[in-house]
DNA sequence: CTCAAAATCAGTCTTTAGTATGAGCGAAAA
DNA sequence: TTTTCGCTCATACTAAAGACTGATTTTGAG
């Protein structure tokens, strides 16, 4: 039942003009008959429907064309503030959408470690550190491993 | 003689549109003339103009509608700092005996600058800038970037 | 002026970092 | 149950970093 609504309400354009459309046809029978009964000039039917078709068209093609996105880029300044004692920021932490072990990642890159170090202390392939790194910078937003390290400091994920 | 054309561009949709609807009258003529002495059912004949018309209006709607800008506000964040109370430790910086020019790349290198950005930045060639990074490695008595920027905070040579 | 240190640059080579793609697996969510 | 996501690993490739050698020019202190 859900689904049945679902589905009307993404095809509510189509559904639109095929009901439309009929009305039209039934229209367009009445007419046709009312027409040739009076015997009226076939040319002012004609243009009839095809006014009322182009005018459909035009309508149509204005609901349905998809406008223009025009994106604005606003900067918005965030003082942040370092203090000794280092609390670390969820919320940015959580805007960043990295994972426990990226984030452990992150942190032995902070401490100097190579991957090939860090593959060492934690157990694991250099394959897999290289991927979590390249997570990290992707998720960071940014192109290498110092960057990625002078950001999340800033930003008070690290230490 | 030039302000004629000039209107003719300034009108050339609707002057095309005009021509347009002329060719398809007489197209329209002919075809009943033929549908009639053939005695085709004319309801053919009515869609295949509600089909044309349609599809001229979406078209006609399509070329002359201005397009519809939907203006989308992206904030882009910028974080800037307070670090009130820095104050770098000079015994510290003279016990690794870098001169001012390796402090210089040391300090870029912790903002996450690749060699060839700090090079453009000094404007002087990548070869200089490994130059001062080998020297400030070997100085600091590290392997890598990331240990000489770790080391350099932690001793306060660098904020 | 002289000399040593600092700064500049080049070339070659090795190592490390980073990109791209694909794939297997297990746990949690829909 | 199917989908999604995190974690794992691999291969192949490109880019960047770093080591080593050797060189010229600037510069500042004695």
């Amino acid at each position: 039942m859900h689904t049945v609504l679902k589905w009307f309400a993404r095809h509510r354009s189509t559904i639109l003009y095929t009901v439309l459309l009929a009305i039209l046809l039934f229209l367009i029978r009445w007419l046709e008959l009312r027409f040739i009964v009076l015997n009226y000039a076939l040319e002012f039917y004609i243009g009839g429907v095809a006014i009322l078709f182009t005018a459909l068209g035009i309508w149509l093609a204005l609901k349905l064309s998809r406008p223009k996105i025009n994106t604005v880029v606003v900067e918005k300044e965030i003082y942040l503030h370092r203090s000794p004692e280092f609390t670390i920021n969820e919320k940015e932490l959580e805007k960043t959408g990295l994972s426990s072990r990226e984030l452990e990642v992150l942190q032995l890159m902070a401490e100097g470690l190579s991957n090939q170090e860090i593959a060492a202390k934690l157990f694991v392939s250099l394959s897999t550190i290289k991927t979590h790194s390249s997570k990290v910078l992707e998720k960071m937003d940014v192109r290498r491993r110092t960057q990625a390290i002078d950001k999340a400091k800033k930003l008070n994920i690290i230490p």
